[in-house]
DNA sequence: TTGTAAGCGTTATCAA
DNA sequence: TTGATAACGCTTACAA
């Protein structure tokens, strides 16, 4: 059932059909309405391939992924999630790449393939291979995230490195002196993972300035590594009064750790953090956070995108959100010595 | 950069070139490597939409997800990232399509616009309007869960009704007369959603074998729902002294009920469920369950998939998975009266 | 208001 | 062993 059956059985030219389908230039209402009631019975859509290769678009975009090995966090599901919907809602379709380090064969594919109008990288480096890869290859993208120099590249992302010291300042004006930063993983650390570089740059700077003793962590995306990074903390450093972390997927962890050691919270340790909305309620008590905003970052993502395909040339545009911090239960004023 | 473009450059015809690429015909080595030389330096790679429009395949595998409005639990999230790997693993691309109860656009589109070679659709509904559209429209399918009546459709699925009865029974046999079954929402088994369902059905049967009393109780599928349910089980069945759960994500909140509410585990309460690994080893103490192998399953439904577009005619196939249960330590004999 | 025909980049048939 | 060419299904410039 291809465009010209529908030509056949309505009685019109093949050009008619699709030009009463796009509205791209006027045809007789009465023919119009033959030519729907024909679709409509035999279901008529119009093959993507053929119209991609005509039009010389997709109307797919490209969303890259983490490998499936690797569990994806809270928070990267947000993006995929709220990406997806979002592209649903432009009548795009998305096409998933799980890729990991440098050049993969289904990133390799999307790009030399034409697959894709435009692409959606999350999880970027600080220095990252893909990017140049998108750039040479001319095609749009936009990044959740940014590298170190993110010269002529669309992206947005979360200003880690302010939220973190707004946190470290929001436990210094409760009177905390010692502080500690539950920071990512070792691994994304030495990977040049920039969130975790830049938590760690935020709050080294505003430890400085409120001349307080810092201690920092770095910890696995998972519970169990949060527990034990807890107990690690309590072990070593029994004088701190209160944690700042951007560990989303240490939090039950943190939190296991917390009621084994039966420390009140926020009587005897404050902890405030950077997090999806859903897991600092879910904290007990309720944590004191800037909600990563993941939907409307998904959402804005692919508006950014959308832009950069229908103008290639306009100058990239980056959004930095610093959400304000959520008061909730678990910051209080540091206990008394 | 197509076809044209290298054919020139090598100085052959673009047949030549596209029967090197293929090895579908025989080319002199030496032509061979000659194209396969301007091929490395300027990156070609055919055109998708060209091929796909050519050979009426595209490829590209759909992959059907719950709309992104309702959280993905952790169980889907592994089907997405199993099914991803595995096409990506067999050169297939994947597109997504966050699509709820009976037609959506970006299903539509992907059906009649025949941008896929075949679908894998999770979140089956006992009956399930999706099923009926895809067999209508001649697409191959493969279904994550099944239907009330899968007649001549492939699917995988977990069997769940074994699973929760063998709970029961591993339950029973270590003396518990007084057992509950923490199911999924109310809205899923009022959706007629099969695992809700056939969960119910196992636990009954086994209850009904065993003499035992049975209490049900539906939960929403996050920890706070959790907490909350485990709360009201203590209130209005104190006397039961064994909990199955087919729930994952009220997993974290039963455990903190657990936990407020002082109970030892598996003192004095003992705990079988059916969850992913992941979510199994995180609870407190580890949970006894039938381990949800969702990696496994996601690459079968991929190749059942792959069957199923291969020789269309050839007889569905299904795989019923009952995974062993990981004795661990939150299940222990009934304490005495 | 509608029809004709070219062309998008491939693959595959038919010739050479 | 290779080349010319038709066809896949669509959109759109050009004609009528």
């Amino acid at each position: 059932m291809d465009i010209g059956e529908i030509a056949r059985r309505a009685g019109v030219s093949r050009s008619t059909v699709s030009y009463a389908l796009s509205g791209r230039r006027p045809v007789r209402a009465e023919t119009k309405q033959r030519i729907q009631a024909v679709i409509d019975e035999i279901g008529y859509r119009p093959n993507a391939a053929a119209r991609a290769l005509k039009e010389g678009r997709t109307r797919t975009l490209g969303l890259v992924i983490p490998p499936a090995s690797l569990r994806l966090t809270d928070m990267q599901l947000g993006f995929v999630a709220s990406v997806v919907e979002a592209a649903a809602h432009a009548d795009l379709d998305v096409l998933l790449s799980p890729s990991g380090g440098d050049h993969d064969r289904s990133f390799e594919r999307m790009i030399s393939g034409r697959r894709v109008d435009g692409v959606v990288l999350m999880e970027i480096r600080l220095e990252d291979e893909r990017v140049t890869r998108l750039d040479r290859a001319g095609l749009p993208f936009v990044t959740i995230g940014h590298t170190a120099h993110p010269r002529g590249t669309s992206w947005i992302d979360v200003d880690y490195a302010t939220l973190v010291a707004r946190c470290v300042h929001h436990l210094a004006d409760l009177g905390h002196r010692r502080i500690a930063l539950i920071n990512r993983s070792p691994e994304l650390v030495a990977a040049g993972y920039g969130p975790a570089h830049r938590a760690q740059a935020g709050f080294a700077e505003a430890v400085r300035r409120r001349g307080l003793t810092g201690v920092e962590l770095a910890c696995q995306d998972d519970p169990a590594a949060g527990e034990e990074c807890f107990e690690q903390l309590r072990e070593r450093h029994p004088d701190v009064t209160a944690i700042t972390t951007v560990n989303e997927a240490a939090l039950p962890g943190i939190q296991r750790g917390i009621e084994r050691a039966g420390v009140d919270v926020p009587g005897a340790m404050s902890i405030a953090g950077v997090a999806a909305r859903h897991w600092a309620e879910g904290f007990r008590p309720q944590l004191t956070a800037a909600d990563v905003p993941t939907l409307e970052m998904g959402a804005r993502a692919v508006e950014l995108l959308l832009e950069r395909i229908a103008t290639p040339g306009a100058p990239a545009r980056h959004l930095l959100l610093t959400p304000p911090i959520s008061l909730r239960d678990s910051t209080g004023p540091a206990p008394a010595r």
